[in-house]
DNA sequence: CGGCGCAAGATCATGTAGGAATCTGAATAA
DNA sequence: TTATTCAGATTCCTACATGATCTTGCGCCG
């Protein structure tokens, strides 16, 4: 008897890339609680595909570190961020952007500034034109102006390793709450134009800016969620990086 | 015939780890040519296990940027790093881990001087009384001394970032020949002495410039191998097939 | 009477074997 | 020389067996 009840349009093969999709989906939107176990068997069965393609998207969600993988016990999915990962996520990103902000930021045909402002219309009129969850268009946005800079930069292996980091993905993770996506536009903007002019000082400290101020938008997002867990032991005060 | 030639002993479990060092060392010692495809049956018939832990360590292995997938065409080995890779893997050093040193060269707990110190003292030993392959010690030496210092920056998500990238795994990878180890060493000594005397501004400069002559050092070896394959732009070269 | 330890059952991760769809590569025909 | 077809090889998925781990319930001790 088949047991196939979903995505069975084209039987033959894509299943990985669904399972993918749908697992990552429903980690995001928090349909798996976080911090809970994840039994192989019970997905496969519901997504009408057998273990081995869960286990192989497992592998890869691993790699994004969105389910933590413990020999013997299988998988998890991983605890939303807390406020020192939070801060360790952003520390990493004020070391790499500014300094790909700057190398941007040059008078060459890698300089990024025409993409930027394609991309800043695009979201300018999502935004205008979307009436209801314009959340998503936001981090979309957020995710490609950012990358856009990084791919300018020229260092396919800073590149990758922020990539690795995931870090809108978790943010978006953490913050189901809107945003108001004008300050974060207005910055790249700044940004924007600074790379535009080739000025490698203003782009790096714009780019700084930019993460500070949003760095501080997500922690006091986070602290109206502190009072479910008063108990903050902060260890010694946390030193701030500065380049 | 039992085909089974290795790891036979504890069949019942533990057949990854296994499967994994396996690879793992056939790849880094070049037993299997960089860039060659991976014949997912050979390997598994090879090693006396099924496909599916092979799947498995190769799916790791991606992660560790070893190889390559294309869907429905398997792994592939991947090539050795050229000399603009190699540049941008020392770009990224040289922006992670200068920082990382001046972070911990504070007055505190986590300062890893002493660590550092043990480790200095250990190489030394045994490269006294090691007369082979001093190698395998030399870049064992070098990743934990790195490691150490990054840990003690105190930002997990650096860490995992820089550890993602498996620099020391593909610089071995790279250079079978002999590398000098003394001025390496005496490298990580001066670092470890700024560490130690907490000036976070000499123990950046000091860790950049170790970075900066790491990369001569491997860009010259480099240089040496150029002569052996000059006309390196062809387009699809013979894809040859080894297991 | 309440807390602790132990053991049997159940659950689940891990590995094995095999089959179907797909890709590779070369020989053949236009 | 170029497009097409066909056989061989290989990936990818399904289904099942096995061993470890977690849970539940009972008996024992305090």
């Amino acid at each position: 008897m088949p047991p196939r009840q979903s995505s069975d349009a084209s039987k033959g093969k894509a299943a990985v890339s669904d399972v993918y999709g749908a697992m990552r989906a429903s980690i995001l939107k928090g349909d798996i609680e976080p911090g809970a176990r994840i039994n192989i068997d019970a997905v496969s069965r519901s997504l009408g595909v057998s273990q081995t393609p869960v286990r192989e998207v497992l592998q890869r969600l691993e790699g994004d570190n969105l389910v933590v993988y413990s020999p013997g016990r299988g998988y998890s999915t991983t605890p939303l961020l807390d406020l020192p990962a939070l801060r360790s996520l952003f520390e990493f990103r004020l070391l790499v952007e500014p300094w790909a902000a700057r190398s941007a930021a040059v008078d060459r045909l890698a300089n990024p500034a025409a993409a930027l402002e394609k991309e800043l219309s695009a979201i300018r009129n999502s935004l205008k034109t979307t009436s209801g969850d314009a959340r998503q268009d936001l981090v979309a946005h957020d995710t490609r102006f950012h990358d856009t800079i990084l791919l300018a930069a020229g260092n396919p292996v800073v590149q990758h390793a922020f990539a690795q980091t995931h870090c809108h993905l978790h943010t978006f993770r953490l913050y189901p709450a809107d945003i108001d996506g004008a300050i974060t536009i207005a910055e790249h903007a700044t940004v924007r134009e600074a790379i535009a002019a080739c000025q490698p000082d203003r782009a790096e400290e714009a780019m700084a800016e930019h993460i500070r101020n949003s760095f501080a938008r997500f922690a006091q997002a986070f602290e109206g969620k502190a009072d479910l867990a008063p108990l903050e032991s902060d260890g010694p005060p946390k030193r701030h990086i500065v380049t």
